[in-house]
DNA sequence: ACACTATATCCGCATAGGCGGATAAGAGTC
DNA sequence: GACTCTTATCCGCCTATGCGGATATAGTGT
């Protein structure tokens, strides 16, 4: 059960909730989330850390970037629980807010960073 | 999203879990809880709090005692995240042995404390 | 080797919250 | 009112973790 409060805790932040309701739209690297969240790089990098510690994410190097992509399945959850959360995630005003800074990010980006 | 978080956060500790497990089976007071948990009653109390200002648990007074029940539903979480959220909570193995404890509890209690 | 970029980690600082003993408050009983 | 029982809150202490600037690390290109 600790395990299970853990997790919790990983998902008891703000920023880190932010982070995988973008992620629920594919892999992001370090720096889109910067931009994206508005946030500076230590605080972006420390939180999908936590993430990757608490396996609620993963990673991925291409290059000089690191690429994130939630974990697509957990070893505490079941899958239920797991697809359940991320429904409850999207329904939330914020998350709404961040989706639409992703598309236009997305739409303008063109290479500025990533590749 | 703040509110979610925050709901998580109170869902991060094993003791606030496994209080929630055992009241899955019912209502139940300080002093049972106390009993089941071997957790000093300020500890209890304090996650009992904790809970109820997440409007997690509800509570009534009945003379000297407090009961405290689950909060039927949500305000933050859809009815089916909350329920699964349960079904979750109970496959762990700290709940069995807490549930078996309760029911050996309740077999023996028999006006202990709580009439 | 050097420079540049992206990312991770370190640092000092601040707050939240865990713990359990001690004390306060509420509710009965006499 | 005095005493008792149950529960809530206070206290000091300690750890976890949030923050963001500074620094270290790693990869890439020249």
């Amino acid at each position: 059960m600790k395990k299970l409060a853990q997790t919790f805790k990983a998902l008891s932040d703000e920023t880190r909730l932010r982070i995988l309701a973008l992620l629920t739209q594919g892999e992001l690297c370090v720096c889109d989330l910067m931009a994206i969240l508005q946030l500076p790089q230590s605080t972006v990098s420390r939180h999908l850390a936590y993430l990757r510690n608490t396996a609620l994410v993963a990673d991925r190097r291409e290059g000089v970037w690191m690429y994130y992509r939630l974990e697509d399945q957990l070893p505490i959850m079941q899958d239920q629980s797991w697809q359940n959360l991320f429904d409850q995630l999207l329904t939330q005003q914020q998350a709404d807010a961040d989706l639409a800074e992703l598309n236009r990010y997305l739409a303008e980006k063109e290479g500025s960073c990533c590749g």
